[in-house]
DNA sequence: TTGAAAGCGCTAACAA
DNA sequence: TTGTTAGCGCTTTCAA
């Protein structure tokens, strides 16, 4: 079905500027784009026409020649209530938005949900729509990075992607968290309060890299652990909250947990709480992102692994325009302009 | 700056597809845009053609032309870590996203936030670069709804538009909940209960109409209510909280509360479980919107208001596709189409 | 069923 | 500083 202009009327065009104000097309053109050129008489009149008529540039028309758009496309998916409420991604895409408005591109954000989303959004970006792209949490094997690969649009991944075969992908420009270093430097400290039955909620295996590195940072320090002390959650505070008491019940007499997020470690505390365990002292909590409004605000505070996520965003869309800030991490020499963001240890009360 | 496409190979035209199927760019045309009028053998070598050269049509090109688009924005502001956070939001996004893939339309969500966004997006549904768009919560006095109106573009609010000086705006399509009928419904089951020192917690002033009406149906039905039995928060879990801690603070003797939204009742509800007050024996509490996610899994299960979200979402988009299910309600004449939802009150535990 | 040709509204050489 | 001209890639009459 198609949507159609309310208004009969047509819309003025770059013509219809010309003739009212007495000059070219492309006289209108260059004050209309702010060109120097112009004599102040000249420009004077076509403004006046310009809002005369009420004349609005013809986008379509202008892409058509200058190839491109002014928009830059956020891809992203909203799986069951997830990533949405999720306040990570609220402060990631906040990054975004404030670096592509200094750009003065217009970020457009699209979903990647229903099965046959998948199509459109490819046809969309294909369709010239957008400058360039932004990706975030494509389940491995996601067909979505080869097209735009293949499409020549400029894009930056959002975590580290994966190909189908389990791969990382080469000559794809992403930024990432070091997730398995935050993790290993969570633990750590859980290991130097002489805490020893150190257990974890680890974030969804299927869809997140991110929760596959920050499980591999916990069994970097933990070499001999048990798999019983490592519960899945789905990144959700309820998640969380199912998962912790889920290990309590199994293992009464742990002392410490390292949980994946802030949001899921938000969800532990109060089943702790509820479980009349005292935090620290019973069994000592350790989160990951930092997310302000999460971490400061639980009971007792979150100690946490900080990510700058808001940054992160802001150097995604800064590697999209090239200013490639080569922060790269620990020798990293893919040749793509990739970007680990370094994370630290903030600690409160709760271990 | 600019953003250019990285590949330099030109990407392939219709006419580079007509060329190498041997066949006039006309019909290339018809079989990318599946009309019936081609033959067999023909359609079978413009396809080949296309998947050889790897063709995706410009869409720049074809807009210009067809003055289409296939999309359609969906406007909202993302104020304070606010709505992004609301599973309502969430909700009512998923349904309109849902209809409008329906129609094959792609859903763009812009956001409005910073002071200078407001100028891009209008600049941004201007260019023509969508079909339609669905606005929300917007501040009473914007300037988008006229400027919308000006372009001639198809538009659907969700919620009542304010205009500058209070009035409702005329000849505006419009999906909005019975808010003001909802809180009614709420307040009069506390009576109905026997409730007699029944508070609210009120959603911001400010921004949403919804918040006014919610608090006017409250005052509906409780006449004679002093003022210092209404709390103000901003619709987040923390803010309901709060809210709920002062007006206990305020008033230790009250046995029931209407909270204007189920994020906040769920916040209020932890704070009479702190508080050591059982609900309902002590306090009776109601919310709305009845969004399950919050009202099932609430201790106890909310009493709430209940609001077909998602439903409203799928009515903005049908709205402005133009089948117009003139649903509506208490002889609403104006020449709009605008649809205000019912609400019914489903029972729980909580009231 | 197919093709030729005329735009859609704009920008960007190039000439004046 | 200005205007003329030639497209950008597509759809859509109209004739064949």
């Amino acid at each position: 079905m198609v949507l159609t202009q309310r208004s009969n009327a047509r819309r003025p065009t770059l013509e219809d500027v010309a003739r009212w104000s007495g000059v070219s097309k492309s006289t209108v053109s260059r004050v209309v784009n702010g060109e120097l050129k112009v004599s102040a008489e000249a420009a004077v009149r076509v403004r006046e026409a310009i809002s005369a008529l009420g004349y609005v540039p013809n986008q379509a028309a202008r892409q058509l020649v200058t190839r491109h758009t002014g928009a830059v496309a956020v891809v992203a998916s909203q799986p069951e209530n997830r990533l949405f409420l999720d306040p990570y991604f609220d402060c990631l895409l906040r990054g975004i938005r404030g670096e592509l408005a200094r750009h003065g591109a217009q970020a457009l954000l699209l979903f990647l949900d229903e099965p046959d989303d998948h199509a459109r959004v490819a046809d969309y970006l294909g369709g010239g729509h957008v400058d360039g792209v932004i990706l975030f949490s494509l389940r491995p094997g996601d067909r979505l990075p080869e097209m735009v690969d293949r499409l020549g649009l400029p894009a930056v991944f959002g975590g580290r992607p994966l190909l189908r075969d389990g791969h990382p992908a080469r000559g794809q420009a992403y930024v990432d968290g070091d997730n398995r270093g935050g993790a290993r430097q969570a633990v750590r400290h859980l290991v130097d309060l002489g805490r020893e039955r150190i257990a974890t909620v680890a974030g969804p295996y299927d869809q997140e890299n991110s929760a596959a590195d920050r499980l591999a940072g916990y069994r970097d320090i933990l070499l001999d652990t048990a798999p019983h002390l490592v519960e899945r959650a789905d990144y959700t505070r309820q998640g969380g909250a199912d998962a912790m008491a889920a290990l309590i019940d199994r293992h009464p007499d742990l002392d410490a947990v390292f949980v994946a997020s802030d949001l899921m470690a938000s969800g532990a505390l109060q089943v702790l709480r509820e479980r009349g365990r005292r935090v620290p002292e019973d069994v000592a909590v350790v989160g990951f992102d930092d997310l302000v409004a999460i971490s400061e605000s639980t009971h007792p505070p979150l100690t946490t692994v900080h990510q700058d996520v808001g940054g992160m965003g802001r150097l995604m869309a800064r590697l999209l325009f090239g200013r490639t800030e080569q922060d790269t991490w620990e020798g990293d020499t893919s040749e793509a302009p990739s970007v680990v963001v370094p994370t630290r240890l903030v600690v409160r009360e709760s271990a």
